[in-house]
RNA sequence: GGGGAUGUGGCGGAAUUGGUAGACGCGCGGGUCUCAAAAACCCGUUACCGUAAGGUAGUGUGGGUUCGAUUCCCACCAUCCCCA
């Protein structure tokens, strides 16, 4: 139930503020946000103003925030998501759009099961749990979806859908199963994603070590992909923010190159085979480098050719994470494996070594190392005191040919030319690349190869609380898909989570299964999805979320998709937005879907931020464990007033329902939207959010004085302070209008409603108690401007006020107001007066004024002309009804 | 090292396509109302000099383009993010 703010009200029901306070018999004069917001959502849920359906005849818009994760409350990165994306909303369905605006949760994943295992608590139960709080949280805060499509992911009705694109994707060949060296944390029991392993440590326990482990795993073929991901960027250049573009080009990382063979020196019918994207440079490699991985090697040990030093430097390697192998400041160690091969080239006989920076996984497991022109191979070879050869140089360099190379030269430009290459001395490396790949391809030796850095998806996972692969392995066919009638394949309810290893395959009836095929005994595949799996489709299900024959009707999902405005958090710039891309792709190819890309506009909204206080000895500490700078512990000096992201372990958040409670949520979102431009990190200020419930209250009574007072109409001519207010207020709607619709700039646009209050309140003033007929005009149409304009931010209470004015109907529901361009334009307006650039003097001049007057005004000016003192004027710059500026000498 | 972003009063931030820098809010100072306080309302608030009128400087630093640069170009510094 709801509790009243004690700062406000000690006891309080509606009906008893106007006992306490004045009431005009229209309104209350004291402004009760507690009272005025649970009314005022319950009349929108009565009336289903947000609920919206198909509706060919209007134009739709399609307005999507990330859907949380179910972790227990809202937080305030919530609201400020969510808060944006309902000012959006809210304005679009006033501009006459059918807006499609819904809510959901990412119910899947490891939170929920390890309070299983802490609690011994079922996760269905802590999550749908966490789902009713954080749904009351949002109800309270007023936001308008339409509750009708909100779906969760860990129910059966949403994850079969998940289970029936695999069983499609395994037909057409984009799900496949292989061994691949996992991240594998100890904690979590699981394998990691590569982005989930981020510097060698678990992204969930950022003490753990991830350790290597091989296990055969399921895989979507997002290489299939990696083009039509990179290309299809291009289009969405300006609606999607730079940085997100540029992190997901760098992502996908295409590089083209070739492959080379290079053959062994005592076995010329086994070859290694190489990716370089300089093969111009191949008559300086002066090694061959293996991926400790690399399958040769394991030959090698297997056939007992391998040196006691190689089993063990490999031993040893293949247990490191690929980024404590590469990262920055890891020496480059390696082992020379005793083998040898040949330049394909050159016939030169080149040594072939093992290194810790060669990965598999990229390109083939193994490079040619060229040292004069890649700093890695620099290094290593500098360390292993390999001979190191110049083979480019620049075409104007005057060293010689042979001069010692001191540092490797990189630039793969037109500049370089090739040297000490036998027959391609001479060339540019554009051309030599060129010709030296073709000759390669006509021998039999070569081939052009385009690499891609990003990696198939690897998205089993050995967890319980997740959607189960469909898949049933039989001992006589082999893998075999669950038929789709059999769908969904249910997680079971009676999981036990105090085993050690995956619960599924412990289970004792789960991984009992028939093989549909030939009816013999097989067992059921015990792995469950990624998670990323779920968001990747889950906004084309809110289209049509209760469709029990399909994931969602085609058509249906034509009508609303793509989305108009996704809104979230930077962090998702890359995995989330790259899997989402891929999923359309993908749903495209199987003709569910017409475009082929989902998000038309991203904006990746800041952080909130706060000052966090962190002691030498106990860490962040509370702000009330800060006692004059010291901590209240050790008495040490704390480090105070850093800015950073809120986060339960800074110990810096704020509780949005606290929050709400003193001031009211209309309050709290307005400051959200005020306070900084939405994709800025905003600092939460309490300071701040007075300020927005001052600026709320001055409305409320301006309103509260004058609703019972509009009477009447006038058409006569306006005293010159009436046509001042209505242009405020006809500028005022234009602005708003444009910095909502065009900039998505709501902090602009409530300034524009603070300024338009402050001319109400000095028009007010100016009156003297004494308003005439065309005054009340102006006054009643500026507050039914600013009411209406005030909708998208703080709905309630415009929602309030504008009936209390005699507005009829629910107003989020009505039509935003429109601006009378005549009305708005300017009567006067002030020209600066320059002289080379400085300004000297400003001038009032007619709005229409033309160009020779206004520079005829500017030169008549007693100011200039001073300051002129007799030099001559060279020439007049008129910038019209905006600027002069007189050049003298 | 590569890529991206940001840098404006005491603070958060404005400044439409190069054209009055500092809108709006916070904070602060002063005033009105009050026995008093809170609230509310009004005035002021970039810095320096000046009682004032006014003047000078000013958007991280240094250059450049331009009649004119917070805005465009180059270099540098600082902070943040991504990738290595």
């Amino acid at each position: 139930m709801w509790r009243f703010a004690e700062t406000t009200t000690a006891s309080a029901a509606g009906a008893q503020f106007a006992d306490k306070t004045g009431f005009n018999g229209l309104m209350n004069e004291k402004y009760f946000p507690e009272e005025i917001e649970p009314r005022r959502q319950k009349r929108w849920a009565e009336a289903g103003t947000f609920n919206v359906e198909v509706d060919s005849s209007r134009p739709k818009f399609y307005c999507l925030e990330m859907l949380p994760y179910p972790s227990g409350r809202i937080h305030m990165g919530h609201v400020r998501n969510y808060s944006i994306g309902d000012a959006l909303s809210c304005f679009k369905r006033m501009k006459g759009f059918n807006v499609i605006h819904p809510m959901g949760w990412d119910a899947f994943g490891m939170p929920a099961e390890n309070a299983a295992i802490k609690n011994n608590e079922r996760p269905d139960r802590w999550t749908f749990e966490n789902i009713d709080t954080m749904r009351t949280q949002l109800q309270r805060m007023g936001f308008n979806y339409d509750w009708r499509r909100e779906i969760a992911t860990c129910t059966p009705e949403y994850y079969r859908w998940n289970q029936w694109f695999f069983i499609q994707m395994w037909k057409r060949g984009l799900l496949y199963r292989k061994n691949a060296t996992v991240n594998w944390c100890v904690k979590c029991n699981t394998s990691l994603a590569n982005e989930q392993a981020e510097g060698g440590f678990c992204w969930r326990h950022e003490d753990t070590p991830v350790e290597m482990r091989e296990l055969e795993q399921w895989f979507i073929r997002v290489t299939d992909y990696a083009d039509q991901l990179l290309e299809d960027l291009d289009a969405l250049e300006g609606f999607w923010p730079d940085r997100v573009l540029a992190m997901q080009r760098n992502w996908i990382g295409r590089s083209r190159g070739a492959e080379v063979d290079f053959a062994l020196a005592d076995d010329p019918s086994r070859k290694i085979r190489v990716f370089t994207t300089r093969i111009d440079t191949i008559y300086g490699a002066n090694a061959v480098i293996l991926a400790p991985e690399h399958e040769l090697i394991d030959g090698w040990i297997a056939q007992g050719r391998a040196g006691n030093e190689l089993c063990e430097f490999t031993e040893r390697q293949r247990a490191v994470a690929r980024e404590d192998r590469i990262s920055e400041g890891v020496e480059k160690q390696g082992v020379a494996t005793g083998f040898f091969v040949v330049n394909p080239f050159s016939g030169e006989h080149l040594p072939v070594w093992t290194a810790n920076f060669v990965l598999t996984g990229y390109g083939t497991g193994a490079i040619m190392s060229v040292p004069a022109h890649d700093e890695r191979d620099f290094e290593f070879s500098r360390k292993y005191s390999l001979p190191i050869r110049r083979v480019i140089k620049l075409s104007g360099a005057s060293e010689p040919d042979d001069a010692p190379v001191e540092a490797p030269f990189t630039a793969k430009d037109d500049s370089g030319v090739l040297i000490n290459s036998g027959p391609y001395t001479g060339l540019a490396v554009p051309e030599a690349i060129a010709d030296m790949t073709a000759y390669a391809e006509s021998r039999g030796f070569g081939a052009p190869q385009t690499n891609f850095k990003i990696r198939d998806w690897g998205v089993s996972r050995q967890r319980a609380w997740g959607t189960p692969l469909p898949f049933i392995h039989c001992p006589k066919c082999g893998i075999v898909a669950v038929p789709e009638d059999q769908l969904p394949v249910e997680l079971p309810s009676d999981l036990d989570f105090n085993t050690q290893g995956a619960p599924l395959a412990e289970h004792p009836t789960f991984t009992r299964a028939t093989c549909p095929q030939c009816q013999g005994e097989a067992r059921r595949d015990t792995d469950t999805m990624d998670t990323f799996v779920d968001s990747s489709w889950y906004y084309f299900r809110y289209c049509d979320p209760q469709n029990e024959q399909a994931a969602f009707d085609p058509e249906v999902v034509d009508y609303w998709m793509p989305v108009d405005q996704y809104i979230g958090g930077i962090e998702h710039a890359v995995l989330h937005l790259i899997y989402t891309r891929l999923w359309t792709k993908i749903m495209r190819d199987m003709g569910l879907v017409k475009f082929d890309e989902p998000v038309k506009k991203l904006l990746t909204q800041g952080m909130v931020c706060l000052a966090s206080f962190r002691c030498p000895e106990h860490d962040y500490i509370y702000p009330n464990e800060v006692v004059d700078g010291k901590c209240s512990f050790c008495g040490r000096e704390v480090e105070t007033g850093r800015i950073e992201k809120m986060s339960k372990s800074r110990k810096n958040t704020v509780d949005p329902d606290e929050m709400i409670r003193v001031y009211g949520t209309d309050t709290v979102r307005l400051f959200m939207l005020f306070a900084a431009p939405p994709e800025k990190d905003l600092e939460w200020s309490e300071a701040g959010a007075e300020g927005a419930s001052r600026f709320l209250n001055r409305v409320w009574r301006l309103v509260f004085r004058w609703c019972d007072k509009l009477d009447g109409a006038f058409d006569g001519e306006f005293s010159p302070s009436a046509r001042a207010l209505r242009r405020k207020t006809h500028q005022t709607i234009r602005r708003v209008t444009h910095d909502i619709g065009e900039r998505m700039n709501f902090n602009t646009a409530v300034a524009a409603l603070m300024e338009l209050t402050n001319e109400l309140y000095a028009f007010e003033g100016a009156l003297n108690g004494e308003a005439a007929v065309e005054d009340r005009f102006a006054i009643r149409e500026g507050l039914l401007a600013l009411v209406k304009l005030m909708a998208p931010f703080t709905p309630h209470i415009a929602e309030e006020l504008w009936e209390a004015l005699g507005g009829e109907g629910i107003l989020v529901a009505s039509e935003w107001p429109e601006f009378d361009a005549a009305l708005a334009k300017d009567e006067e307006v002030e020209i600066p007066v320059q002289l080379n650039g400085k300004l000297v003097a400003r001038l009032i001049a007619p709005a229409d004024v033309d160009d020779d007057s206004l520079a005829e005004m500017a030169l008549a000016n007693d100011r200039l002309q001073a300051r002129l003192d007799g030099r001559q004027v060279v020439k007049t710059i008129v910038v019209p009804k905006r600027l002069v500026n007189v050049v003298a000498r």
